[in-house]
DNA sequence: AAGGCATATTGACGTTCGTCGATGTATGGT
DNA sequence: ACCATACATCGACGAACGTCAATATGCCTT
């Protein structure tokens, strides 16, 4: 483990922030990255992917409601938030609205966050 | 690519919502990790980190201030979220606050997140 | 001790977010 | 036609968040 006393001292009448210590994400790129992680930044959203995860193309709204502590018009909140994320997707089957997950968007995601927290870590 | 037109619909006279879909997630991880998720979910957030990351233990709040678009409180204000959060942390050198990422923290939760969107996607 | 600098904290403000009751819309059954 | 069910949308409300000016704190220099 590194100490931070071993750096060197700014200079006797070094003026600080002198550094330029620029980020190399540019604040657009920042706020679309913050944007997309933002939709993971919620339970009920972290839940609801998690069930439809694991059943395949076979999860009605209602049973969504089921399944997370909120209402149905919050559901339908949720729902709407990850389908215009574009990280599923859904199709009327009679009364019924069935949500799936888009796997392939998913895993992009993940294959960017990776490698974001990569360059922190 | 399965089309959801091939799911068995449900038969006539089942009721909705019997399927039982629990998430396997409770509701209490989910806020934790959600919580976890919130910490990066902000632009400034980013930057400061991909600042930090970058220019290691050497970095004081002077410095992060001139690399984001918002003044030294809310550059603090930030700063904080980050370090109770324990993927910084910081150590006074005379008058200056060097602050410097938390590597092992920040190792852990790509895993933990990595291993989140892998069970999604 | 006095003044200057770097950073933290406070307090106030506007904005966004999360939630839900009420209502609208579409479908299916009788 | 009528009603019931499933889901979406609207509108309102409170809570949480992001920001900054003002102020406080701590260190250093003289």
């Amino acid at each position: 483990m590194t100490r931070l006393l071993e750096i060197v001292e700014r200079q006797l009448g070094d003026r600080c922030c002198d550094r330029q210590a620029r980020p190399s994400i540019a604040s657009r790129d920042a706020e679309r990255l913050a944007g997309e992680i933002q939709i993971f930044a919620h339970p009920v959203r972290l839940q609801l992917l998690d069930v439809l995860a694991r059943n395949e193309g076979r999860v009605c709204v209602c049973d969504l409601e089921a399944a997370v502590p909120v209402k149905q018009p919050t559901v339908s909140h949720h729902l709407r938030i990850l389908r215009e994320a574009g990280v599923v997707e859904s199709e009327r089957v009679g009364q019924w609205m069935y949500y799936r997950v888009r796997r392939d968007v998913l895993g992009a995601l993940r294959d960017r966050f990776g490698a974001l927290l990569d360059a922190f870590a």
